[in-house]
DNA sequence: CTTGACTCTATACCAGAGTGCAAGGTGTAG
DNA sequence: CTACACCTTGCACTCTGGTATAGAGTCAAG
């Protein structure tokens, strides 16, 4: 039952550092849902998912300030119409102009992997060539 | 010809700032191809064309270090069908799982953003659920 | 030959994302 | 009751990728 974690113990479960987990409190990211008398913190499921969520949303290349946004939209369920909603459409831009971004990127990957396949005697590397020049045109800054 | 660049000039043609060109030059990435007697730092083409390797592998997702050894490479450029390919590889591989986990995320908050409109009090989170379930199979550390 | 834009070196600083360490309190197994 | 692992706070430090500043020298136009 909502066996209430020790920092360290919530720590090992998501593979991150006893310290990261203070960082994030600090940040406003993720706080215990509750103390012993003790002071220790208490970590119930919901925090480990919260904190999941934050690597998961980090490896997409989310800095923590967003990712405080992203966690922001559902705490404000009340506030459901409107703000939020506006927030979550922001998000939802944001979100599909990386998509996009990332797309151009891996076609550009594809093409100097080919070209670099189609391999010429060791003289040019295609891929390093292509760096200087190919790639610029799917380089896009929103 | 071959019309020997000052750093400023430099840095306006890229568009990188001056000082970031002499950060390069420490961290080894590039450095002037001469020296006025002034000591005035005098880069060629070759160097402009390095400079613009250096800006594009960066919008590929390359860090400096990984620049480095991409141009480290080049110069041993025997290598051309192994390394620098599994690299490429290597860094395709990771963007396309990161298309992938942000459109997980492009989903969940469309979800949120429809549940919004039709004003229930989303009891529980879109957000939170996309990235701890459907996302973690693609979420690789390298 | 002076002025203003440019460059030089060196050093310090910034933000973001942590990591480490000290000095002390807690919890539990033997 | 003692050992030992674990927790607390607070502060200092790391690394990456830059930016900024100071004090001095250089270059080109008027």
């Amino acid at each position: 039952m909502a066996a209430q974690l020790t920092i360290g113990r919530l720590a090992r479960i998501v593979g991150v550092n006893v310290q990261t987990i203070r960082y994030y409190e600090r940040l406003n990211l993720l706080g215990p849902s509750a103390r012993k008398p003790s002071g220790y913190r208490l970590y119930s499921h919901e925090e480990e998912r919260r904190l999941q969520f934050i690597k998961n949303a980090q490896a997409l290349g989310f800095t923590l300030r967003e990712i405080a946004e992203l966690l922001a939209l559902r705490v404000a369920s009340t506030a459901c119409r409107g703000d939020v909603q506006k927030r979550a459409q922001a998000k939802l831009a944001q979100v599909e102009s990386k998509v996009d971004d990332l797309q151009a990127l891996a076609r550009a990957l594809k093409n100097l992997i080919r070209a670099c396949r189609v391999g010429q005697p060791t003289g040019h590397c295609p891929i390093l060539m292509s760096l200087d020049e190919e790639t610029r045109a799917g380089t896009k800054k929103e």
